[in-house]
DNA sequence: GCATGATCATGC
DNA sequence: GCATGATCATGC
């Protein structure tokens, strides 16, 4: 079909948004009855089929925007809904192929990706595995607009993902290199190699893509009409778009903590007046908000869009930190439902915040703490394999039923993959008691219980001692 | 001494 | 009541 034909061609932003605020509530099924569905079901079906028979043009993959008079580009992407009842993203939103060869003669404000996908028009469907693509559901339908900042930092992001293959590095690409746009994996595996221009080692296909955290802000957006209705308070005031966009989100966020360096946690609350109390388990989680924001009863904005996880490690003299470092509790049911690279523990992982304080004497002492320095963490491909195994081995053996493998009085040992065998992530306890659980998929066959203690995945001592070492040498 | 199991203190 | 970020306790 040409575009002269396209029913949307030429019709306003309005009209568009209009028509596709038709299916809210609504199935393809519920609005065309009498029409016998035809396509390619699975992943990308039900955008092609709202294309064909919602907004009747065929799918096309040009590099224009979907509706090139109105500048939109139409998106459709799956939500589930949370355990207390929220939508959230079920995954990344995908915008477009990243053309290694052509990425590197663009800028930005010219860019293809800007290009095609600065004004978005998204569908949010339910997941739903059993159903057919007619009979999805569709709950939220708005545009979307970046806010100056964000745009900012997408064009920072974007940047970065330039700069890596400018430099022969686009295998090396990762979804923690970056705050809101990610340069993700597309296609499973070593079958999606593609050439790069600056080396001759072949790199994984990626797409540019909104992270699910950011996906789960638009959400919010289009549910209240305004700004997310939980708490948060941003980093950065608006009028500092030209910093973040050169400089760089990660560097300002890290120089707000470099004057404090050699300082005490004590000190560094009185010098932001703030008013911590250090015998919470929360407090330097606290200090480390009350420095980026000024405020203890909010979250940090932008950190919560980019699913930046926050930190606090202490180390010894030597340089040894206490303990490891956990993420949340798992859900038995949701972690082996999950897809590796949608999957929470990949998005833990990606990119954190990590505040280290080193204590100044040789015998540890809580009270001789001081900040040795802050920095982001964007985890490695590599590393994010070994976590990828973790994550693998606990799903078997849940799956298996398998998790306890013998009992002796109060104290349980389970088969869930430990820190001896894999030198990034770990599985442990994380409840209140043994008596914290979660249910299981399926029963244990050594306690016959449906259900188990919390556990979550840990990061390593040893590795986060390595992480330490070449973030903050000395 | 390290790895693993168990639990704490808070705030929403 | 429970999620969160963190720390304590024990056995090998």
């Amino acid at each position: 079909m040409l575009p002269a034909e396209l029913p949307y061609n030429g019709k306003s932003r309005e009209d568009i948004l209009r028509h596709a605020r038709l299916l809210i509530g609504k199935r393809l099924a519920d609005l065309y009855p009498k029409t016998v569905f035809t396509g390619a079901s699975g992943k990308g079906g039900f955008g092609n089929h709202v294309e064909k028979y919602h907004f009747k043009y065929e799918p096309n993959s040009v590099s224009e925007p979907d509706f090139p008079d109105a500048g939109v580009e139409l998106k459709t992407s799956p939500l589930r809904k949370s355990r207390r009842g929220h939508w959230k993203s079920k995954e990344r939103l995908v915008l477009g192929l990243i053309n290694y060869d052509g990425i590197v003669k663009e800028i930005f404000e010219n860019s293809a990706f800007l290009k095609k996908n600065h004004h978005l028009l998204i569908i949010f469907y339910e997941h739903d595995g059993g159903a057919s693509l007619p009979n999805l559901m569709v709950h939220l339908v708005g545009d979307w607009r970046y806010p100056d900042n964000d745009l900012a930092i997408i064009e920072k992001d974007w940047a970065t993902i330039q700069s890596k293959v400018l430099a022969g590095r686009a295998h090396l690409l990762s979804e923690g290199d970056t705050v809101y746009l990610g340069a993700s994996t597309k296609g499973s595996n070593a079958k999606s190699l593609r050439n790069q221009p600056f080396s001759d080692v072949k790199a994984m296909q990626r797409a540019f893509a909104l992270k699910s955290r950011y996906v789960n802000f638009i959400i919010e957006n289009f549910e209240s009409g305004e700004r997310p209705s939980g708490q948060t308070s941003p980093i950065f005031a608006t009028d500092e778009k030209k910093r973040l966009a050169t400089v760089g989100f990660d560097n300002l966020v890290v120089s707000r903590f470099d004057r404090y360096v050699g300082k005490s946690p004590r000190a560094i609350a009185n010098a932001n007046s703030l008013t911590i109390n250090f015998q919470a388990k929360s407090a330097y989680a606290n200090l480390t908000k009350g420095v980026l924001i000024g405020q203890l009863d909010a979250e940090i904005e932008e950190f919560r869009k980019a699913g930046i996880t926050v930190r606090t490690i202490r180390i010894d003299y030597e340089g040894t930190p206490r303990e490891a470092v956990s993420f949340p509790a798992f859900e038995y049911i949701e972690l082996v439902k999950e897809e590796w690279e949608d999957s929470n523990l990949m998005a833990d992982c990606a990119k954190l915040f990590i505040v280290v304080y080193q204590c100044a004497n040789r015998i540890f002492d809580d009270k001789k703490l001081r900040l040795k320095g802050a920095f982001f963490w964007n985890t490695p491909v590599e590393d994010l394999e070994h976590a990828r195994e973790t994550w693998g081995k606990t799903r078997e053996v849940i799956n298996n039923g398998a998790i306890v493998s013998s009992v002796s009085g109060s104290r349980r040992r389970t088969n869930f993959p430990g820190a001896k065998g894999n030198p990034v992530v770990h599985v442990r306890p994380h409840g209140t008691t043994t008596a914290d659980v979660y249910p299981l998929p399926v029963p244990d066959l050594v306690t016959g219980a449906f259900e188990y203690t919390k556990h979550s995945f840990w990061l390593n001592q040893k590795y986060l001692r390595r992480v330490i070492a070449e973030s903050l040498p000395d």
